[in-house]
DNA sequence: GTTTACGCATCCCCG
DNA sequence: ATGCGTAAAC
């Protein structure tokens, strides 16, 4: 056992938690001797979020305030629980501890010095959408002509603009390497991405690439909110490094000027994000960016089975540009993974559905499972089934809650009452009203431009399209008794009470449902106090904080519908992965990148990762309802050696199989699927009775 | 010139 | 289901 040099001035006797017994020597290793420069080489399962937990914990302990300790997590999700877990060890909540995402803490401390920038304390953010209709307002106001062949659209406009700020890289440069078919109109692309900043300006307003950019231009700039800040944060950790890019890594550097204190966190097998981005270099070059860097590896896997684990390291041995590593398994031998092929995507669906039941019946708890799945969209036929078979799940991924159109239409008044020069805001606003489109909206949102506040805009007069002027005067009332009112909830339902109401009504046939999605909204910002704060929250989480409830069903009962990104930190005890087909997953699209293949190979060992100790991997072999088309099993399935996988065989008399248990009469009627000698699979035609049932259910 | 209605393709991943 | 482009009405 490796011997360790403790701190001359702390005495590992007198701390409350016994950190000898409850980490591994790895662990201990770090939590001890984390101070000055360090890497954490951490493997998936290998207590990485334990280890930095229990890091805080340690520096608590000794002495450290929570203000002087900065906690950079992937998602803000991550960073309260870190904290509450610190908070069960120390019998203390850290308060005044600085945690959460890169984004969130970019906001807090731009809300601080925002006027050093050029904007004010509150300022708006943008988010995807918002970001979407300004850049569509720009091409507008530059005449653009987007009827020549293939004009990206404000999606894929922005997808570029982003990319060159998050690589730190010219939008030609990366037009060039990432968009070449786009070079001959790569000088109205940059005239787009000038407005579209102008415009930014202008309105008071920062998309999230600007949090990280103008958080990187006040340190680099403003010597004195560095040196302040960089000497504040005494402690600095973060998580997922493997996940940053290239401005956050300045921003931690910058940060870290003072004390040199910064421990990085990650491991490169589970990079995942370059389409925002990521830069692999900044975990793997660490030790050559800050000298005495003290290397540190995570390599026990306490997490999943070494079945499960086979799988794992087998799959990314295939990839070449990585550290060589290989977990180690320390929990019991279980089962081998199951390999799953259906007939389609809905006996794939049935499958899952029926085996969770299953699985509940053996006493696995509902929130111990989980199904995984490559493209938010791929899981449709599944909620389906869910739904049929009252499985209450939790959905993440895809839309969120506060992205739902209705919401945004509310949230959008709140932000014109906050900042009255919030142009898209004002956009979606105005375009609410009948007979107020674009063009329509554009000219009255110019007028307001260069008012003080909403008051101001209310109490003036404006030129209003003829069409328009009806729909206008109900909405100056509305904004006149939003200008008196301060607190969140008391705003949203100032909106509600207005002509909002009729819109609704008006738009949707389930306007009741929407009204009571909006009730809720409004008892969740009940909880604030600050509009500012709400609206922070609003945008850079997109979801309640704490989950809600639904038709009485609580977080412990359901199971986790997500994608393999968002499903990155977590586990359960079973894991289905879907949908692997190749043109799927790997999905087609990334096979063009340059590294696209591993990445997509690094995301399938994350998913695989996630398994504590049951693991399916599902796949359809046709799509189509109409025109049966074949499908080829994921290449992932495909390279793994002989041996590691199980396969089961959906057909008739199911029950017979090793895996047993669902022996239930509908199997009768599904679609069979067989092999014959050569181990070709062969396909049953569709009984047609089963078929139009699958149709019915679309 | 604008708005809106309608048919069509489309949808990777995130804060 | 959403969002785009195109064509008809205000």
């Amino acid at each position: 056992m490796k011997e360790f040099v403790l701190q001359d001035d702390f005495d590992l006797s007198k701390t409350n938690i016994d950190y000898r017994k409850e980490l591994n020597s790895e662990q201990l290793d770090v939590v001890l001797n984390g101070d000055g420069a360090c890497l954490v080489l951490a493997g998936a399962g290998s207590g990485k979020t334990r280890t930095i937990t229990y890091r805080v914990a340690y520096l608590l302990e000794r002495g450290i305030s929570p203000e002087n300790i900065l906690l950079v997590t992937f998602t803000n999700k991550a960073a309260k629980e870190m904290l509450s877990r610190v908070e069960s060890l120390l019998g203390r909540y850290p308060t005044g501890l600085w945690g959460g995402t890169f984004h969130s803490i970019a906001n807090r401390l731009l809300r601080i010095y925002a006027t050093q920038l050029g904007y004010t304390p509150n300022f708006t953010i943008l988010d995807q959408e918002d970001a979407k209709s300004l850049i569509k307002v720009c091409i507008k106001a530059l005449n653009v002509d987007t009827t020549s062949r293939r004009f990206p659209s404000p999606a894929k406009l922005h997808a570029i603009i982003s990319y060159a700020q998050n690589s730190g890289r010219t939008m030609n440069d990366v037009i060039e390497s990432r968009y070449p078919n786009f070079l001959e109109i790569a000088p109205v692309i940059e005239r787009i991405a000038d407005l579209y900043a102008d415009r930014k300006r202008q309105a008071d307003a920062m998309d999230f690439d600007d949090l990280l950019l103008k958080l990187q231009e006040l340190l680099f700039h403003h010597e004195g909110v560095r040196q302040k800040l960089a000497h504040q944060f005494e402690y600095i950790l973060v998580d997922e490094y493997q996940d940053t890019n290239v401005v956050q890594a300045q921003i931690v550097r910058n940060l870290a000027s003072e004390h040199n204190n910064i421990l990085v966190v990650g491991d490169d097998a589970q990079s995942i994000y370059s389409f925002r981005a990521a830069e692999i270099r900044n975990i793997l070059g660490f030790p050559q960016s800050y000298a005495d860097t003290k290397t540190f590896r995570l390599t026990t896997n306490y997490r999943s089975t070494p079945e499960i684990l086979a799988v794992a390291n087998s799959s990314i041995t295939q990839n070449k540009d990585q550290f060589q590593k290989e977990l180690t398994a320390v929990c019991e031998s279980c089962e081998r993974p199951s390999l799953v092929p259906a007939s389609n995507a809905n006996q794939e669906a049935q499958f899952i559905a029926q085996k969770i039941l299953a699985l509940r019946e053996q006493g696995v708890p509902l929130s111990e499972i989980a199904v995984l799945f490559r493209a938010a969209f791929h899981s449709q036929t599944l909620e389906f089934e869910l739904m049929k078979r009252d499985i209450p799940y939790e959905y993440r991924g895809g839309l969120k809650f506060f992205e739902r159109a209705h919401v945004k239409d509310i949230v959008a008044h709140l932000r014109v009452r906050q900042n009255s020069r919030d142009e898209v805001a004002w956009m979606r606003v105005l375009g609410l009203l009948n007979g107020v489109g674009l063009a329509g909206a554009e000219k009255m949102a110019s007028q307001f431009r260069d008012y003080e506040s909403l008051e101001h805009i209310v109490r003036s007069h404006h030129s209003v399209p003829k069409r328009a002027q009806v729909g206008w005067e109900g909405l100056r009332k509305t904004l006149e008794k939003m200008s008196r009112e301060e607190h969140p909830s008391e705003l949203i339902r100032a909106v509600t009470a207005g002509d909002y109401r009729d819109y609704l009504e008006a738009e949707y046939p389930d306007f009741m449902d929407r009204l009571e999605d909006l009730e809720q909204f409004a008892l969740f910002a009940e909880g604030y106090a600050s509009l500012q704060t709400f609206l922070d929250e609003v945008s850079l989480t997109g979801e309640y904080g704490a989950l809600r409830e639904e038709g009485g069903v609580e977080e412990d009962e359901r199971m986790v519908l997500s994608t393999i990104h968002q499903a990155k930190g977590l586990e359960w005890d079973a894991v289905f992965v879907m949908h692997l087909v190749d043109g799927k997953f790997p999905i087609g699209a990334a096979l063009d990148e340059d590294g696209g293949l591993e990445e997509e190979r690094r995301l399938f060992y994350v998913a695989t990762t996630r398994a504590r100790k049951e693991l399916f991997f599902t796949y359809p072999i046709t799509s189509g309802y109409d025109t049966l088309m074949l499908s080829q099993p994921s290449m992932f399935l495909q390279e793994l050696p002989d041996g590691l996988l199980e396969e089961v065989k959906l057909k008739a008399g199911i029950s017979r199989s090793q895996h047993g248990s669902f022996g239930d009469s509908q199997w009768d009627e599904s679609p069979t699927i067989v092999l014959n000698d050569l181990g070709e699979r062969e396909l049953k035609p569709v009984p047609k009775m089963n078929f139009l049932r699958d149709v019915d259910e679309l």
